[in-house]
DNA sequence: TTGCATGCAAAGCATTTGCACACAT
DNA sequence: ATGTGTGCAAATGCTTTGCATGCAA
């Protein structure tokens, strides 16, 4: 279920590092300790959580530093930019294989969570193929009222 | 195409009048202008463009006014929030008929269209209805490079 | 040795809030 | 008369930028 990385060869991590090394990049420590956790995680981070969650682990990254990271993952297409309109913008990895999911958010207690549904990503693919545009990726939100707050 | 309003009863402008003095407001000048002006676009605006078209009418709005507006709009569900990844948040009339669309974003040009697709539609449809959630609204962005830069 | 990577602090924007006054009811 | 709507200005919070230093190559 999850797409955690394990000590595998194409761990998202990995292809990271190598794609900004590529970019004739230096390879720095907040960078790796960015792009590790970033690999660890099972849905989007904003900026701020993963500050904290670098500072539990006593490999804090200042803030410039992990928007700039940020920026260059984003830039080869190793991140997507998860934005549901509340909070600030979440970042979360692209893997190629599983993993793909997309969010629903509840507007009354701002609950987020994945989704994933083959029927509508069928949908965006064939769209993708007529589009005048390359596709690099594409993000969908559904916004409502959880079960829980219905109750209420 | 062009989801504009005439001079029929059902215009979004009057529904969202009636659905904002229905919570016992009160009309006031700055709604009426930006609620008139929402009404009049075919696309998403965001807060300093609507500021900055209404004062070209001379009939400016402070920034308070406009964000408590677009607030209560979206709290009735008349107004939807549209967030591309770049720049402010937008935001776009909702209006049950026609109109309705997603966007899709040129990454290196900024460049923002409108798009309708019946499949993905229909796909979100049957999606909401398998969810656990009472779903008020779905946003979908695509990001990619646009013919126009894809040539240069 | 060279220049990218990093941290710190300051600057920039979008958005929100506090408060006093105007105006719709 | 009463309390909501509005404007102004200040505050907040996220993100970006400038600059000096550290470190990878």
């Amino acid at each position: 279920m999850s797409p955690r990385a394990g000590a595998d060869a194409g761990r998202w991590a990995e292809r990271a590092a190598a794609a900004l090394s590529g970019k004739g990049r230096r390879r720095g420590g907040a960078r790796e300790a960015v792009v590790e956790l970033l690999d660890e995680q099972s849905c989007a981070l904003s900026v701020s959580e993963i500050r904290r969650k670098l500072e539990e682990r006593r490999r804090g990254v200042s803030r410039a530093s992990a928007y700039r990271i940020i920026d260059e993952l984003e830039a080869v297409a190793l991140l997507q930019r998860v934005e549901v309109g509340a909070g600030p913008t979440r970042y979360e990895a692209i893997r190629p294989g599983g993993g793909h999911h997309h969010h629903l958010l509840c507007k009354s207690c701002g609950a987020l969570e994945p989704f994933t549904d083959a029927a509508l990503e069928r949908a965006i693919g064939r769209l993708s193929d007529r589009l005048a545009m390359r596709v690099f990726e594409h993000e969908i939100v559904i916004r409502g009222a959880c079960r829980e707050c219905l109750r209420r």
